[in-house]
DNA sequence: CTGCTCAATACCTCCAGGGTATGATCCAGC
DNA sequence: GCTGGATCATACCCTGGAGGTATTGAGCAG
C-alpha cells in the first residue's frame, strides 16, 4: 500500500465516482480504477460496490475512508511539524548557565527568544564552566553560558555583553559611607571571591586588578557563585566585586558602591559557547536571536 | 512522500548506518542514500547528520522518526482493521425484529452470533413486516426477523424454525379447567387476534384454521402483537392463540393451554429476509449462524 | 433499439525505483 | 604517511509499474 492509494481511494469514496474522481486527482479514469482494484486486492477486502449509477461504499469502505482520512492528516501534520523542527521553530533548547548569570542578560535574551520561537521549549541547567564544556561536548547541552570564555579547537565562542563592576559593603561598614570608593581603598579590607572551579576565572582578574594597582588582596573566602559572595557581606566576611547587575540583590545589610580610580579594563564579560560543528537550526537560531541582542543592547 | 520513505527513513535511523538498513530492507545501499536524500528534500529539513561512522539523526529526524512509527502503526492497524470488517468481523449489523419475536429465539440466535463475533454490534430496531421491507431497500436494517414472509424479487426469505401453538385463557374462565382444549371448543369464546398491520398475516392464517374446522371466529379486539394479546387476555378480552414461545410471558391470571384436534400445519414459522443483493460479509456472516442456529435447533 | 453514463479492459509510453560499479572521506593500524 | 576498511555519495543502466488513449461491456432512460 501506498500514500497514493489512501489519496486516490478518498478521492473516490468523496465523489462516490471513479469518473469526477480521477478529474479532481488530474489524471485518467483507468489508472484510477486498476489503483483501486490494487487496493482492493491488497486489503483482500471489497471497499466498493459498482452500481451503474458509480461507486458505494461497503460498510469496510467506510472504516477504511475514516482511517485513511486520520493518516492523511497525520501525515500533513508530521511533515508540518518536522518542517518547523528544522527551521527552529519546534524543538527543545538546553541551556547550560552559571549562577548569577540569571541576574539580569539571560533572562531577557531568553525572553526574546521565547517571543521569536514560542514553540521551543528552553530547558535550563545551572553548571559551572568545566561542566558546561563537557555537557556540550556530549550534547546534553547545545549552548552554554559564562564569563571568561577561551575558545577552544571545538568549541566556538560568542561575546554577548559586557558589564561593569561594583563593591558590595556591609552597610555598617566605614567604606560604605563613601558614594564612590577609590580602587585602592579595596586594599585594606578583606575580600571575598568567586567562582570557586576551573581557572582561569573572574578570581584572577581580581587578583590581576589588584596587582596591576599596586597591593595583594586580602582573601577572607572563595564562594561559588555572587549570590554566595553578596550573601556572605551581609554576614560581614567582607567585601566583595560584583558584577552591576548583582544589584539585582537587595540583601538587607549591603550596599553596592561604584569604583573611581579603576584599573584599566575593568569589566567582566558574559559569552556563550556553543559547539563549532552543530549544524542545528535551534542553535542557529537562538545564535541569531543573540546578535539582535547585542546589538539591540549597544544602542542603549 | 511516501510509505516507503517512511519505512525506509525508520530503518536507516534505528541502525544508524545506510548499509545495514539496506541490507535489512533488502535492497541495496544506492537506491536507499537515494530516497533519504528525496525525503530530506521534499520537507526541506536535514533529517540525519552523516558522519563517517554512519547516519544519526538531528532534533527534526528525531521528531520525524516519532511521527514515522506512528504513522506505520496506524497504517497497520487500519489494514487490520479493515480486513477484519471485510470479512465481517467487525461493523454494524441492524436487526429488524417484532414484538414477540424476542421472546424465545431471537435472543438465542443474537447469543450465537455474538460469541463468534464478538466485535459486530449489533442493534435491534422493532418494527411491522412491510416496515422491514422498506428498512431493507432503504440499507437501514440488514436482516429482519418475522413470520409468513413471502418472498419478493429483491428479498429473500429464510426460514428459521417453527413453533406450535397454544391457547391462553384467563385462569378462571371455564376452558382453563381442562388441561387440554379441543380446537373446535374456541369457537364459543371471544378471541383476540394479532398483528394488526400489512395482510396476509398470522391474523388470516387464524381465520382460516377456524373456517377449515367449520366455524367463524368470534373477533374480540386486532391487537398489534402476542404481548398485547396476551395482556388482554389477562383483563378478560378473551382467548388468544399465541406461538408456545408466549409462555415466558407469565402474566397473573394468564393460562396456556395445548390443544388437540388441530387443523393440518397448525404452525407459525420465524424466518428471516434480507436483500438479496447485498453482499455484505455481515449478512453472510450472520446467515451462516443462522443456519448453524437451524440445524442445531433440528438435532433437539 | 439507441444513446448515455458508468466502470473495466487492452495496450502503449515513460519515469522512477532498484541494481552494479565507482568515487570521496574519514579513520585505524602498520 | 600510506594503505585498507568502512561509510556515504555519485554515475549509469534496466525494468516494473503508474499513467495515458482507445475501446469494450453493462445498465438504464427515452
Amino acid at each position: 500500500m501506498d500514500l497514493r492509494h489512501l489519496r486516490y481511494f478518498v478521492a473516490v469514496a468523496e465523489e462516490e465516482n471513479i469518473g469526477r474522481a480521477a478529474a479532481r486527482l488530474h489524471i485518467s479514469q483507468p489508472p484510477l480504477t486498476r489503483q483501486i482494484q490494487q487496493l482492493e486486492e491488497e486489503l483482500g477486502v471489497t471497499l466498493f460496490i459498482r452500481t451503474p449509477r458509480g461507486m458505494e461504499l461497503t460498510q469496510a469502505g467506510e472504516l477504511f475512508l475514516e482511517e485513511a482520512r486520520n493518516i492523511r492528516a497525520l501525515v500533513e501534520q508530521a511533515t508540518e511539524r518536522t518542517q518547523r523542527a528544522g527551521q527552529g521553530k519546534l524543538g527543545r533548547l538546553d541551556v547550560g548557565i552559571f549562577g548569577s548569570a540569571i541576574l539580569d542578560a539571560i533572562p531577557k535574551l531568553l525572553l526574546a527568544f521565547r517571543n521569536r520561537y514560542p514553540d521551543v521549549k528552553v530547558v535550563l541547567h545551572t553548571m559551572t564552566k568545566a561542566e558546561q564544556i563537557e555537557a556540550l561536548r556530549q550534547r546534553r547541552i547545545t549552548v552554554g553560558f559564562n564569563r571568561m570564555l577561551a575558545p577552544l579547537d571545538d568549541i566556538g565562542v560568542c561575546q554577548v555583553g559586557t558589564e561593569g563592576l561594583l563593591v558590595a559593603i556591609q552597610a555598617d561598614h566605614p567604606l560604605a559611607r563613601q558614594p564612590v570608593v577609590r580602587f585602592a581603598e579595596l586594599q585594606h579590607h578583606p575580600m571575598i571571591l568567586f567562582p570557586t572551579g576551573a581557572r582561569p576565572s573572574f578570581i584572577d582578574r581580581v587578583i590581576g586588578w589588584c596587582t596591576e594597582s599596586g597591593f595583594q588582596p586580602q582573601i577572607s573566602q572563595e564562594v561559588g557563585d555572587a549570590v554566595t559572595g553578596v550573601a556572605l557581606v551581609a554576614s560581614g566576611f567582607g567585601i566583595c566585586l560584583v558584577p552591576d547587575s548583582a544589584t539585582t540583590l537587595q540583601f538587607p545589610g549591603v550596599v553596592y558602591r561604584a569604583l573611581s580610580d579603576t584599573p584599566p579594563n575593568f569589566l567582566v564579560d558574559l559569552s556563550c559557547i556553543y559547539r563549532k560543528d552543530d549544524q542545528s537550526p535551534l542553535l542557529a537560531a537562538f545564535m541569531e536571536t543573540v546578535d539582535a541582542f547585542r546589538t539591540g543592547d549597544r544602542k542603549h
